[in-house]
DNA sequence: CTGAAAGCGCTAACAC
DNA sequence: GTGTTAGCGCTTTCAG
């Protein structure tokens, strides 16, 4: 049965104190009495007395609450990443509130309704926005991060990874392991992901005097990722190497290549992902990656996000975090490299105009 | 800059009408004339006036938010249910708040937040409590849905599947391709879900006059399989067919199986799962599984939500659902079935206390 | 159709 | 310490 909501007055009523008593015995720092706490608390039991959060909210402005944005969990890359920054917040005090962005101009539809929620911040996972949007949402004046996506707009916070230096080193890698036909599997068109890697790709190749032998768009998805492979490799002489701009597509090519061309992963065709996915490492795949700092993208963009909730830093910044090759089995061993250097990727080679 | 949130009142001002005007004028259904709410939609534009959806739920004694609680994404399966759950609920003009459970007595330390944050309902995502807490949480009212555990509360609406006969099937299923030494590994100790797969499986062996030749705990998660995995294979005449609790559990066993004991799959070991997760399907694993329907367990769940919301239906409901066997190539094929019967598990098994 | 007025349940001054 | 008094920004009667 709905009972009915029972509210500090009632309780006030029933341990014989006023309304604001009740409101204090409830607040963590407030100057009661302690045995007046305590009649109130029994009353409240008795009652089975809960503080209304959203009159709690109205009236301090202050709904604790978060809400976070992503366009799609098929990648666990973003699931990992919400799960994180999830348990972070809430230990914090805070709620999440999750929005699934379309994926056609997903943040257009989402904002509006955001900012109705009176969220104390946004935290964007992947969402691509422009300049206006993102001037929109800056001149409302409601903490923002973007989480690895870039947007030509200073003022809100970014944190993402160094795509362009992993893109690089993936190009000069595969080129410096002998390859001459090396591909390029390519996520979401114009993201800033896509765009940063691929352009650092390229020049690792260029520097080396390669050229990219092909290029498909998997869209960051599994199953988009499979086609594309088949389209890449449906030739009389198939690329030997591929660079995938995530993990998700790099392993659905290693899955195509296998079973459906029959070639060997890494004898016949080296592939190199981006992410470091738990599934990266399992040993069906054993992929060759970069790897983005997850706990540490998710750690700063959560600081970033309750620093301008608390007002202690205002100003809004653009966080670039460094990639790490993870070497695994999924490239073909090196003769001249016995030895690879793990260390994190230098951005050395970034172009300065990015 | 921070913007001083402007209101009703502002609004009302600019237009030059009563403030009331102006929150007729942003609900649909209200009679307005259509001149005056173009005057006030205007002046609102100009001011950048959002209705403060706290303040709004308040009055209306509605937050239209939805608590799901979840305790880990890391099974695919979940992140897939969120998901799915959350675009629905989206579309229906709610908003979800994420919680996750702590894995130690996740749902005590959660249900007191999620009562005080005026939630419409809850959605539990294989969240196990107790007659007491589901006795707390239905007499406190709040519409309640529980998917994939069971609880022993006719008070709160749950739905899951038929763990008891895809157990079963798995049992009967593994013996009848000739496997004598069938090992169990186990999901998270004391969740229904395991105890009903385990209960079929046994039963569905027993009934051919086999026995369970070993079993380990993988509490579901992927490392904590392989190490199951380890133990039960590390013995002179090891297990030759393995039922895993969830799909994720025999992929780890899988990769373990292969590559850390040089066993194949399907030739040494035949392996089942249970879930269907979209890497199931996967040409790496091509796990034999019982599929559980997604999709419609997550239908059923939000429409018995918003049917309890609605005051549609007051009623609590138990909905089990059918799973079905896919079969693919992670098993011993059958010479003796060469055509398998792929139609859904029936549940002619059950023992009726169940 | 529109404005005035009365709260929703709570917190935060402010006196006592 | 404790009670009293104002609202928070909105929806909703109720007269006009």
């Amino acid at each position: 049965m709905k009972r009915k909501s029972v509210t500090s007055r009632d309780v006030a009523k029933l341990a014989g104190v006023s309304q604001s008593a009740v409101s204090r015995s409830f607040s963590a720092d407030a100057k009661v009495a302690e045995k007046t706490r305590k009649k109130v608390l029994e009353a409240a039991r008795q009652l089975g007395y809960r503080p209304n959060s959203i009159a709690r909210s109205l009236i301090t402005r202050s709904s604790r609450t978060i809400a976070v944005v992503a366009y799609s969990l098929e990648n666990p890359f973003y699931s990992v990443m919400l799960e994180k920054a999830s348990r972070y917040f809430q230990q914090q005090g805070y709620h999440l509130q999750l929005f699934f962005a379309p994926s056609d101009n997903g943040f257009a539809t989402v904002i509006d309704d955001i900012i109705r929620s009176q969220v104390e911040g946004v935290l964007m996972l992947a969402i691509t926005m422009d300049s206006a949007q993102a001037e929109e949402v800056a001149d409302f004046g409601i903490p923002f991060v973007v989480i690895n996506r870039t947007v030509n707009f200073d003022g809100i916070s970014q944190v993402g990874s160094d795509n362009y230096s992993g893109g690089y080193w993936a190009g000069h890698y595969l080129s410096s392991l002998g390859h001459r036909r090396i591909a390029y599997l390519a996520g979401l068109p114009d993201s800033s992901t896509d765009l940063q890697r691929q352009a650092g790709f390229l020049k690792g190749l260029a520097d080396v005097g390669v050229d990219c032998y092909a290029m498909e768009v998997g869209n960051y998805r599994y199953a988009d990722a499979c086609h594309a492979t088949r389209r890449l490799f449906a030739n009389s002489t198939p690329p030997d190497a591929l660079f995938c701009a995530n993990d998700l597509m790099a392993i659905a090519a290693i899955d195509t290549l296998r079973h459906e061309f029959g070639l060997a992963v890494p004898d016949d065709v080296s592939v190199i992902g981006f992410d470091d996915i738990p599934m990266a490492d399992w040993p069906s795949h054993s992929l060759t990656t970069l790897k983005q700092p997850v706990e540490l993208m998710v750690l700063k963009a959560t600081e970033l996000l309750m620093a301008q909730i608390n007002q202690i830093d205002i100003n809004t910044e653009h966080i670039m975090l460094p990639v790490t090759p993870m070497l695994r089995n999924s490239t073909r061993r090196s003769a001249r490299h016995p030895k690879e250097n793990l260390e994190e990727v230098s951005d050395a080679h970034h172009p300065s105009a990015r």
